[in-house]
RNA sequence: GGCUCCUUCGUCUAUCGGUUAGGACGCCUGAUUUUCAAUCAGGAAAGACGGGUUCGACUCCCGUAGGGGCUGCCA
């Protein structure tokens, strides 16, 4: 185990491409890359595709995109499992000559008959060919790893969940080579990991009593164990087991939701690391600062009422124009046309919108009194606001506003007070009727701002249009 | 069934034998006398349960309950 000369850390997330990449796998990938990073390593994707029934190219798409949307990128080209299968083969009858591995003769069915007799006895199931010599049958057959005797104890030095001891009893005499020659999960991890020099193996808790079977067969090589963390597994907001219900869907989702990759990164760090009070750490600092100690032993739950807080957080950060992009495109989801004039203004009042939204699509609807098709569609609300006193100030701020040489948020403020103080009354009594004039009862930011953004040619017209309504 | 892991406010978590059990989201109240939001100031809110060990346990040990995982020619 020990090893003087100080290895390169490789950490690898490896997914099978069964489907999307989820808010799990993408955790996973995360912390297998902060360590990476953090340790000056490399971060390697795998993909384990070697169930051909079930791995599809789709899939695998789907987890490259998502890898790339968090920006969760590999530093070598991913290793396709299936295509190793030949170096797979080759251990597995190395692992024969030496004994430690055995043809098993048994069809699936026997093999699940003696399985279940074992279980009944409260023992893994063996296979009656772990020990004889079987030159002669020219059957069918698996290769198997045998199992340790029953007394013996495989102990896995986990990061996160400790010293977890394991007894041979409990083992059973895995398939390494299925009938076809083709290798299993636990063959080719095994295998490859040593191959591409994994020194840390961060994964799901799904994997802890793996570890044990795999350590039994890394032993058996002769090659040295990684290090294990096992991270427990996101659940539901309601403890159970996390499905499409809960929120275990594709990053592409997310994406589609209008949350921002590095607020999902974010966000996902917190779920399972702590690091004393730190609360949203952006991920270039946590690049500085991950550690294994930091890693939680219990299952977190889903919560979208943070995301959302975190993603509000990021994009007070983020770029005006990017912003503007996003909301462009989900205008056009929406097939909502917007005139460029518009865009223009969005733009320009980014620094407002982006302050009061929380996903994306905060930002379409809170533009809405910018981008919406005028003369304005005025609730009852607004309408009501419009009338009476509310037409006097409006058509008074309408003959002073068209007098302003300078349109700038001072000014505006000023007139607006001045307006006020004309009418004897606080600015609780005019800006109701400016807002509903403006917007026709569309949610805006600060008046002044509001009218700022708008521009002086659009304010007049709304006011104008408003005082004939 | 066997083996194994987990259990602090509703949620994410801090605490690594001695704290008024801290922070964040959410929630409630108030403020900014211009909607909605944002912001600011307060507030309510937690150690699953039962035994030990100890001068002293959220913290260590055992058990119970609840939840997760593995037990495949799936990964």
């Amino acid at each position: 185990m020990s090893n003087n000369k100080p290895q390169q850390v490789i950490t690898r997330f490896a997914p099978s491409p069964t489907g999307d990449l989820h808010i799990g796998g993408a955790r996973t990938a995360l912390f297998n890359y902060l360590f990476a990073k953090r340790h000056n390593g490399k971060f390697l994707l795998r993909i384990e595709d070697t169930d051909k029934a079930r791995s599809t190219p789709q899939a695998v798409a789907a987890i490259l995109d998502g890898m790339a949307w968090l920006g969760l990128e590999a530093d070598e080209p991913p290793i396709y499992q299936a295509q190793r299968a030949n170096r797979h083969a080759e251990v597995a009858h190395e692992l024969i000559a030496s004994g430690k591995a055995f043809k098993c003769y048994l069809t699936p069915e026997q093999a699940t008959i003696q399985r279940e007799k074992a279980m009944a006895a409260g023992h893994a199931f063996r296979s009656p060919y772990r020990d004889g010599d079987h030159q002669n049958n020219f059957s069918p057959f698996v290769v198997r790893l045998r199992a340790p005797d029953d007394d013996v104890a495989i102990i896995i030095d986990d990061k996160v969940q400790g010293p977890v001891r394991t007894m041979g009893k409990d083992l059973d005499d895995m398939v390494l080579l299925r009938t076809d020659d083709s290798p299993t999960y636990m063959l080719a991890v095994v295998v490859d990991d040593y191959d591409m020099k994994i020194t840390h193996v961060i994964r799901g808790d799904d994997h802890l009593t793996n570890a044990a079977r795999q350590s039994v067969l890394i032993d058996a090589l002769g090659w040295q164990r990684p290090i294990y963390a096992h991270i427990p597994l996101i659940h539901g907001s309601d403890g159970k087991k996390l499905s499409k219900r809960h929120g275990a869907l594709a990053v592409g989702e997310y994406e589609k939701m209008g949350y921002l990759p590095e607020a999902m990164l974010s966000y996902l760090l917190r779920l399972g690391w702590a690091k004393g009070d730190l609360d949203i750490v952006p991920i270039a600092e946590a690049i500085e600062i991950f550690d294994l100690e930091g890693l939680g032993k219990s299952p977190s739950r889903l919560d979208f009422d943070k995301l959302a807080q975190v993603n509000a957080f990021f994009m007070q950060l983020a770029d005006d124009k990017r912003l503007l992009e996003m909301v462009r495109k989900w205008a056009e989801r929406s097939q909502i046309e917007i005139a460029d004039t518009d865009f223009t203004k969005i733009l320009a009042a980014m620094p407002i919108l982006k302050a009061r939204a929380k996903l994306i699509p905060d930002l379409l609807e809170q533009s809405e009194f910018i981008w919406a098709k005028t003369p304005m569609q005025f609730t009852p609300k607004a309408r009501e606001l419009v009338g009476g006193f509310g037409k006097e100030v409006v058509t008074h701020a309408a003959t002073i506003l068209k007098e302003l040489s300078n349109w700038d948020i001072e000014m505006l403020r000023l007139s607006l007070s001045n307006l006020a103080t004309e009418k004897n009354v606080g600015m609780g009594k005019i800006a109701p009727a400016l807002r509903a004039a403006l917007t026709g009862g569309l949610v805006a930011p600060d008046i002044a701002q509001t009218m700022e953004i708008l521009g002086k040619n659009e304010v007049s017209a709304r006011l104008d249009y408003a005082t004939k309504i």
